[in-house]
DNA sequence: AAAGTAAACGTAAATTGTACGTTTAGTTTG
DNA sequence: CAAACTAAACGTACAATTTACGTTTACTTT
């Protein structure tokens, strides 16, 4: 705890990780070094923010910290300011020993992401010991009110699902519509017809299918597609969709 | 300035109000009480928090002191923490004038909000002279970065605006299919066919149509209709609405 | 009584949504 | 090498919604 940093306000991620099927929240275990405390000790990766620190940076300063990643997009999506949001005698305690400031009343900024976890990427975390990735569902006790604010970043997250590409941040550059479908199906939680998505996505115009094809499956190939942002950009512009 | 603030913390508020057909943004004149300054300060309502004040609290209370309004609904939308969002020169000296305390570094949360302005409620703020609301387009020069924040919160209002039912904080109890129509439009920015917005209204089942009619019009007078909140709720629960 | 004004009803074609059945192209197995 | 297996990919019929218009109705003013 070298640098400066400011008493007053926090940075949390809720790091959502897609593991083929299953969603999953990034959580730091946090060796309990308060005497007389034998409770385990889990939360969301956070931190005080540093004095003068753009709040997007912290956020990215510690999920590098913590698991090597750069380039992650974050979003704002939460405040988390309740004065009682702290237990004075177990929260204040862990945050004025880890930190050595004199701490009265923190207020978080929350941050969401999303990202995938195949064998090539995350889901060896070797960076930090303390980092583990824990299906969203039946979550333990979180430290301070961390559990709210994971929900509040599924609902979130749900919400941008519908009205942004996020899915493209969990497939690869090529994919099959397949693909594109168990995605959808796992963040929205329920199933979908194949036949009419199928027919839905040929219609938006900005999911191109190449000529080319998977390989190393057992069974037909299917046809890999890319997703064009100019053309989803351009057709998006004029999208009302308005439901009231 | 008697009670203490927290200097790292602010709150603006970005109150929209609906004007008779015109969108306009609650904007506070402060009077610059900086020696050797002549420029007109304009801003948006905000302050420093009080220390241990809930965000959403402070910005009611800022809000109450200027204009009287209680019960605004009131919405996080945005974090401006920019360390250079405030001009050294002239935006921190102001701070320090009037807040009486060392500043360095203010993170600011933007609230937004949307109320109706009519002769009855809110269009001549007569509580503080120095408030007053200001037609959206062509926004004078705003102090800080408060230009930007007013657009990042216009965004935010039309996006809501498509998927919560925010135009029925515009209207009165009962309203007329083309005073919502009017709402629409004006938010929205472009025109609807009357005739097909009856159809999907009517469609929809929770804007609930009354033996009612408009009185004191000099044309056929149009009948009322409410708002059911219950039913939009159970409506909208499994409206999936999904748009890749 | 006629003209003016906005409300309210209606209709036909195109597009999209929903619920299914069938065929195709590859791999694996006997 | 043919049969079985698996998932991909195509298709069809009907319902619901969207879109672009024309027409009628009810009240006020001249």
């Amino acid at each position: 705890m070298q640098v400066a940093r400011n008493p007053y306000i926090s940075v949390d991620c809720v790091i959502f990780g897609f593991d083929n099927g299953e969603l999953k929240v990034l959580l730091v275990h946090q060796k309990n070094t308060i005497s007389g405390n034998n409770r385990e000790l889990i939360k969301l990766p956070g931190d005080l923010i540093i004095r003068h620190e753009l709040l997007h940076q912290s956020a990215k300063r510690i999920l590098m910290e913590l698991t090597g990643v750069k380039d992650i997009f974050l979003k704002q999506f939460g405040l988390f300011d309740n004065p009682a949001r702290l237990n004075p005698s177990e929260d204040l305690t862990w945050l004025k020993d880890t930190s050595g400031m004199e701490v009265d009343r923190v207020i978080t900024i929350a941050f969401y992401s999303l990202v995938k976890l195949n064998p090539t990427s995350l889901s060896n975390l070797n960076i930090s010991e303390n980092a583990f990735w824990h299906p969203v569902n039946n979550l333990p006790h979180l430290m301070f009110d961390h559990n709210t604010i994971v929900n509040e970043g599924l609902e979130t997250l749900r919400k941008e699902f519908l009205t942004e590409p996020l899915c493209f941040e969990l497939l690869p550059k090529k994919f099959t519509l397949n693909q594109l479908q168990n995605i959808y199906e796992v963040i929205l939680g329920f199933q979908l017809d194949n036949r009419n998505f199928r027919k839905r996505i040929n219609r938006l115009g900005y999911i191109i299918p190449l000529n080319e094809r998977q390989t190393g499956v057992n069974h037909k190939p299917a046809r890999l597609y890319v997703f064009n942002e100019e053309k989803y950009d351009v057709l998006k512009k004029d999208h009302t969709g308005f439901v009231v």
